[in-house]
DNA sequence: ATAATTTATATCGCGCACGATTTAATCGCG
DNA sequence: CGCGATTAAATCGTGCGCGATATAAATTAT
């Protein structure tokens, strides 16, 4: 009876989840502006800095998105010169992402966003590994339980 | 020289916090479709449960919202017929947001929600609670470091 | 009291997310 | 080999987030 009324916003995990990501757009928003990026483009160049010329699903796999979003978002990524899109010869369904020197240039340009962001997170290295590492293994295991 | 080669997503802990809100969001999904609300709904419906009558600005404050992004979302709620929204007497700037008395049932009908969810989680609550309270100071110490 | 400033909401445009559907290429099975 | 099933992208519609701007009410300063 007196369940109902504990149910605050403080309480639910989900919520702070949430709330944190909007605030770390927040942080990234000025710094990538600098370099022409939104926070999920960033993503995406940071998956292809790691491994060029990778196929749609690849990349969406790594990100846990899929083609619905992807497709629009990096098309933005080909108009701005950072990336090219083209059929893979072998599997003409798939396509294959590929870094420009514009695109790979933009690295340098961006090094010193995750240490801007580290910073801004206030907490040691050690703490900030750590709950990295929780959310992740949270992650995953909402994944494997949605169907 | 090699530290531009370090950079992958999983030691992002924006990623993680970015992909773990993605995640919520896909187990919250088909549990909130049954009371006809997405996630950023259910938790206004969440604020004004805990107390009715509030502000669209009240509202923002503790979802850490604005007017741009709640005004559209709370309009869906009335249409719902949910919630109401008046103009405050005393500051006709101000818009409250009320609940209606369907409102005030679906509380009865999504209170089992947040069982599921915690039990998707598959931790116990002890480590629940705790990356729970890590996460809300980090995203207040962001907050913080945002201008 | 009137003007300048601040505050609360609303509006608009853009870029995600994502469910649903479409199209085209490949695979698998008889 | 051929044909149904699967797979990869793409497209479309809806609802956030949010920067920028607008509007109107309240507050402050002069």
């Amino acid at each position: 009876m007196a369940d109902k009324l504990k149910l605050t916003l403080d309480q639910l995990l989900c919520f702070s989840v949430y709330s944190t990501g909007h605030a770390f757009n927040r942080i990234y928003k000025p710094l990538l502006d600098k370099v022409g990026l939104t926070y999920p483009q960033y993503l995406v160049m940071v998956v292809l800095w790691q491994e060029d010329r990778q196929t749609v699903r690849g990349i969406g796999s790594k990100l846990f998105l899929e083609s619905n979003t992807l497709t629009p978002l990096i098309k933005r990524l080909e108009t701005a010169g950072l990336v090219t899109r083209e059929r893979d010869r072998d599997d003409e369904r798939q396509v294959r992402v590929a870094l420009t020197n514009q695109g790979r240039s933009l690295q340098d340009q961006a090094a010193d966003v995750p240490g801007c962001v580290v910073e801004a997170c206030g907490m040691n290295l050690d703490d900030l590994v750590d709950l990295n590492r929780k959310l992740a293994r949270l992650r995953n295991a909402l994944e494997q339980s949605a169907p």
